[in-house]
DNA sequence: GCGCCTCTGTAGCAAATGTTACGTAGTCGG
DNA sequence: CCGACTACGTAACATTTGCTACAGAGGCGC
């Protein structure tokens, strides 16, 4: 097969949208770089080198425990950039977790000397930049919210709810849903287990289908978790 | 008794080092604003009117669990601002969390207009910006990830050992302790115990002390978690 | 001192979650 | 069809945490 055209960084908002000088810089000094599915991309405690923008393919940031469960904290989808780099950018930071490529993603990285003189000398670049840092910040108290507010049932079915797709299925397999959540798989097989005794939904390998949404909405609020 | 100073905006970092113009600015649109202590400042869902800056006192950022347990997020010391603020500011989302007086406090408020103004012609006020959503950024998910991969046991441990004043007391109700990592007192109180059974810690009413620091810090990855 | 309030210590039970351990079923390549 | 691999189902058990209930102890005003 062919390559598809090549995604770059220039045809993404808000850089699409720089003037002159702003364009001659980024491509004076950006790199693209390509990472297969999978690998680490960066670790705790490491230091981040330059901005990451994500140009195709999909990110995701994740806590390790010391027993080894891991917890998504978020995800990085095409357009979007990888805001550990901004924080240690500007703030000398290490960053906090870790970050692998879930699929075959092509990345831009930009060095923090160019991304700060852009920072410095574009109004665009600066309202992006406080509006990825300030969505994150939302996002990530919405998370932490989340675990102590909420029971993994609840949580679960949250998760059904919002990452089914239009037909109602969610493909990912158990121990993808476990790792999301920060649990293991038995657990929400467990739980799975209990909706599909109870008709709310059907599951095969590698995919979970909503029978009725409704219903599992109805275990987000109602502190009554199981049947009886 | 007299009053103490009243603390100015202007007198605070970054606003101090403004160049005329800003300080104008300030002094146009800065209006200043006291809250008793424990008085509810803002509720979830509810839109955040302006740039909050605490000039003295302390600010708690917390969740609420549909049962009554709070959880703080993070706090907010004198010359710092809310980032809340920044966020409803930047980005038109509604504020995710609630936020509390602890202990009787002044702010300053700046409106959204004038906060906005400096933002973009300040250079001071940009880093400041940023630096700041970062930082938080940084924090939340450091908190994100100590929930999911430490036990209470440890988040606890971990309180005392940080939040220990110089002399190795934690001045703090088990309550309070309680709230702010998501528990309850029954639950504090019950760690503790082990904690002074085994001569770790001295407990009195109001407050923590540390016997021996080391031993905590020891539980801090070990798994093996009780004394056994 | 007395009453009242807040903070602490403790016990026992219930629920939620993690762990261990195995068996089954789908998928893929030969 | 067979073997290997991966995903899923399930059961029993251990641990952790939350919840209820009550008793004692410190502080404060009267």
């Amino acid at each position: 097969m062919t390559k598809p055209p090549m995604p770059d960084l220039a045809d993404f908002s808000p850089f699409r949208d720089l003037p002159p000088e702003g364009r001659r810089l980024l491509e004076r000094g950006a790199t693209s770089r390509h990472v297969p599915s999978t690998t680490p991309l960066l670790h705790k405690g490491q230091k981040a080198s330059g901005a990451y923008f994500v140009l195709e393919g999909h990110l995701r940031v994740y806590a390790l425990a010391p027993n080894g469960t891991e917890a998504t904290l978020y995800t990085i989808a095409p357009g979007e950039t990888c805001v550990f780099a901004l924080n240690s950018l500007f703030n000398d930071l290490l960053y906090p977790a870790w970050v692998q490529a879930v699929e075959p993603t092509t990345l831009a990285v930009l060095p923090a000397a160019t991304y700060r003189q852009l920072f410095a000398e574009q109004p665009l670049i600066r309202d992006f930049t406080v509006r990825t840092l300030s969505s994150l910040v939302f996002h990530l108290m919405g998370q932490l919210e989340e675990v102590h507010a909420y029971t993994l049932r609840q949580r679960l079915a949250n998760l059904l709810l919002t990452h089914a797709a239009s037909s109602g299925e969610l493909r990912m397999t158990q121990q993808q849903m476990g790792f999301h959540l920060g649990t293991t798989r038995e657990v929400v097989a467990r739980l799975l287990g209990e909706w599909v005794d109870a008709g709310l939904i059907h599951t095969r390998r590698g995919a979970t289908r909503l029978l009725d949404p409704a219903a599992l909405s109805r275990l987000l609020d109602g502190s009554a978790p199981s049947a009886d």
